[in-house]
DNA sequence: TGTACATCAGTGAACGCGCGTTCACTGATGTAC
DNA sequence: TGTACATCAGTGAACGCGCGTTCACTGATGTAC
C-alpha cells in the first residue's frame, strides 16, 4: 500500500510506521489494564522505542488516547452502516443486524470501545470526539426513522427516543456483560441474544408484530 | 451515635474517625477524576493526615476503593428495595419506581456508582464485590418475577431476562446520559423520562396493557 | 548519475514530580489495681 | 481517686520507582541541481 517507510524491511534507525505501531501497543494495554492503565512509557518499551520517540507524533498522552477514540468511532460507524445495509433485505432485519452489529464491536474491540466511552478526556478532545460520536448514533437513529415509518402515523414514536432506546440497552449490555471477563457478570446467555429478545420486545411493544 | 471518639471536638492527635472522613474524600475526588483517578496520597492531604495514616485502616488504595464499592451496593440494594415496597401500591407501579430509584442512585451517587461499576479491582476483590452485586441484582430479578406472574402462563418470559433487559437499559442511559457531565451526551430529555418510556414499551411488548 | 544539503524521525541521558509504602517514633486513650 | 502501663492511632522523614517531558544530538531519507 504506502511502499514510501516498509519497503527496507523497515527495521533500520527510523521505525517505519511508528503512529500504527504504537496505536498497537496501545490497544493491547488498554484491553488489558483499561483506558486509564495505558501509560506512554509502557507503549514505548512495547514497540522498542525510545521514551522520546513518541513526541513526533503525538502531543502528550490524551492526543494518542483521542486519537484511537476517534479511530474507534469511525469504524464502529461503518460496522453499523454495514450491518444496517440500506434497510435490506427488509427493515426490521436490517434494524436488528444494527444491534448486533453494536455488541459484535464492544465485544471484538474492547479497548476501542473502551477509549471511546470509558476514557476521561480533556474538554478539548471531548468536543472533537463529539462529533464523531454523533455519526455513530445517526446510523442508529435514521435506521429507527425508516423502521418506524412503517408504522401508522398515530401510534408513530419519535425516532430519537426509540434510537436511545436501543442504544442504551445495547450499550447496558456491552458494559455489564460484554468485552473479556474484566467485570463481566456471569448470565445463563450470550450477550447477542439477550440483546436480541429485548430489541424484539420492545419492538412488539412499539406495535410491531412478532412474525414480519 | 458512637459516643466515643467524636466526644471531644474530633481534632486532637486522634483525627477520631479517620475511616469516614477518608471515605469522603475519597468519593469526592472519584466524582471528578474517575475511579482511576484517586491517589491514597491525595485523600490523605484533603483529609489533613499524614501519608502513613491510611494503613492504620486499610491494607492499600484498592482495599479503600473495595471498602466504598461495597458500601455502594449495599445502599443500592437498599435504595431499590425501598423503591419496590413489597410491591406497593401496585405491582407495575413499584416496579417502574425501582427503574427510576435505579437512576436516581446513579445521578446523586455518581462516586458510588463509579466505584461500583467502572472500579479495577484485583480478581479477589471483584469476587468479594460480585455478592454485593447480587445482592442488588436480586431485588430486581424478584420484582420482575412477581410483576409478570400476572402475566397468563403462556406468555410468561423468565424473570432473569426481564431483570437483565430493564438493568441493562436503566446502566446504559446512566452510563451514556446520567452521572454529572464529565462524558455525558446531550439528549431532549431527562434520563429519568427516557428510561420510564422504555420501560413501559417494554412491558408493553410483554403483553402489558399501557393503562394497567 | 553523483553530490550537497535540508528535513525528517529517531536516540539516550537527564530532570522534576508525585506516588505508594516503610519505619521508628509519640501523643492520646482505655484499663487494672 | 490516683497511678502505671498497654494499646491504639496518629506523625514525619525517608525510600525507591515509574512516569511525562525536555534537550541537544544523529542516522536515514528525499530532493535540487
Amino acid at each position: 500500500m504506502n511502499g514510501k517507510k516498509q519497503t527496507k524491511s523497515g527495521r533500520g534507525y527510523h521505525h517505519g510506521d511508528l503512529v500504527e505501531a504504537m496505536v498497537m501497543a496501545a490497544l493491547k494495554l488498554i484491553a488489558e489494564f483499561g483506558p486509564a492503565g495505558f501509560t506512554f512509557a509502557e507503549v514505548t518499551r512495547v514497540v522498542g522505542v525510545s521514551p522520546a520517540a513518541p513526541y513526533r507524533h503525538f502531543r502528550d498522552r490524551d492526543a494518542l488516547m483521542a486519537f484511537i477514540a476517534q479511530r474507534g468511532f469511525e469504524r464502529f460507524t461503518k460496522a453499523l452502516e454495514k450491518a444496517w445495509n440500506g434497510g435490506k433485505p427488509d427493515r426490521l432485519t436490517a434494524f436488528k443486524a444494527v444491534g448486533q452489529a453494536y455488541l459484535a464491536f464492544a465485544r471484538k474491540e474492547p479497548a476501542y470501545y473502551a477509549a471511546m466511552f470509558e476514557a476521561r478526556l480533556s474538554d478539548e478532545h471531548t468536543r472533537a470526539l463529539a462529533l464523531a460520536g454523533d455519526n455513530a448514533f445517526s446510523v442508529l437513529r435514521e435506521a429507527a426513522e425508516v423502521l418506524i415509518n412503517t408504522l401508522p402515523d398515530k401510534k408513530r414514536p419519535p425516532a430519537m427516543m426509540v434510537a436511545l432506546h436501543v442504544w442504551s440497552m445495547a450499550h447496558g449490555i456491552a458494559s455489564l456483560f460484554g468485552g473479556d471477563g474484566q467485570n463481566r457478570k456471569a448470565i445463563p446467555m450470550e450477550p447477542e441474544d439477550l440483546l436480541e429478545a429485548g430489541v424484539l420486545i420492545y419492538l412488539d411493544g412499539l406495535g410491531f408484530s412478532q412474525t414480519p
